[in-house]
DNA sequence: TTCATAGTTCGGCAATAACCGAAGCATGCG
DNA sequence: CGCATGCTTCGGTTATTGCCGAACTATGAA
């Protein structure tokens, strides 16, 4: 009658809105307190004392103490990937948060999930990695290839080494606005900080969109060109 | 505070148990009548209903009305992807469910569908019959061709006699192992009881299991080669 | 028409859990 | 030390919602 892993309780975690305001607001992949999590959340102090020790129990966020301040964020790329595509099923349905508001045409162009690049421009830096042939593979199971190797250490960033980690190297994540994939792993984290390093983009205060400036898209065009 | 579309209340939908085991019964991409997903949840029919109701308003099923019934599956692909992600997650806490149960394989092979022949043999006869030209149209509104009339005529069935009846004369019917069309209606029923008729295949006692002989599926084969 | 099956709607009950106030620890600072 | 801050635990209230029995509608078969 039932099979597999018991997804309605990891569901039901993620189906209260004090809770999914919380994860959302770590989705850029920050470290928050709990004071500032019942602050996004909406809620009091303790009730969000609660939430936090329910999240961690279901190792979907971990905690770092830190003096008397305990920070949270998330376990992992595969929670931000969940909730990613739950957003993206929200979002086809119409069921948008309130309307969509000012920040959402930024949010969709450009936007921090996790730790790399989503929105039109991940969509995009993604689809010109894979035309390119610097990315190969099939299906989700996305590889770097020796032309992608040279391409990314001309960019400053080594392929070898990061290959060394733990984390996957190359992953692809759902994009909710696009509905399309993007680069994740540890060479989308790498991409996106060196778009930040080279000053080609910034991050809005806290907030997951990231601008560009009008010289950094026009690097960045010309680097996938 | 909040940004992106609101996650929570898909979440929140799949976050019942009930709900989810439904789900989880339509992740292979069969299509599903209520009552069949009432017995994979666990809870009564009207329960069901109103569960059911929910996750169509959400988009996350399609239904597909044929007479009495209501075959429901899964929006897309990817609902089947966020579950998967779910899963992924909830396995990872070590919420592992109860093990597989046994399938009937013979079920799946050949069956009764009220009156007319379902399962993988029913499919195949009525991709068979498409292929030869001898049934057509487009979608779902199928007629018997003139090549058709023929045919049939020479297997004994008599479709000018049928079309006078006030049953539709050709149907599909979407198979619930093949999640693919089969032939039904007045002609689909006439064939069924041809095949028992000539020998082919019997079913068996207190069951929709149909059993083809040796010989009858040979025979069979012969006829829509 | 009559009967059977598939599914929906309605109403009330019961269990869950989200919430906050208040009190209790723990850490850091002066 | 005393005091402030960050967070947790406890208890009780409240709102939600999942559930089923019963009655109702719709389709099909005889």
């Amino acid at each position: 009658m039932k099979e597999g892993p018991n997804l309605a309780a990891v569901a039901a975690l993620l189906g209260d809105p004090a809770r999914a305001n919380m994860l959302t607001a770590l989705m850029d992949g920050r470290a928050l307190t709990a004071t500032e999590l019942a602050h996004e959340a909406g809620v009091t102090l303790q009730t969000t004392s609660g939430h936090l020790a329910r999240l961690e129990a279901a190792h979907l966020l971990r905690v770092e103490k830190q003096g008397r301040h305990r920070y949270f964020r998330l376990s992992g790329e595969d929670v931000a990937e969940v909730l990613e595509g739950l957003m993206g099923l929200a979002a086809r349905t119409g069921h948008l948060r309130t309307k969509p508001g000012p920040k959402d045409p930024a949010l969709r162009q450009a936007r921090v999930c996790y730790d790399h690049l989503a929105g039109d421009m991940g969509v995009w830096a993604f689809d010109r990695l894979w035309a390119k042939g610097l990315v190969g593979g099939h299906d989700r199971h996305v590889h770097v290839t020796e032309r992608g190797r040279a391409f990314f250490a001309g960019f400053g960033i080594d392929v070898e080494a990061l290959a060394q980690g733990r984390r996957p190297l190359c992953r692809v994540c759902l994009d909710w606005s696009e509905r399309r994939y993007h680069i994740a792993g540890a060479v989308g984290s790498q991409l996106l900080r060196k778009l930040f390093d080279k000053g080609w983009a910034r991050r809005e205060k806290d907030s997951r969109v990231v601008h560009f400036t009008p010289k950094g898209r026009q690097d960045f065009a010309k680097l996938l060109a």
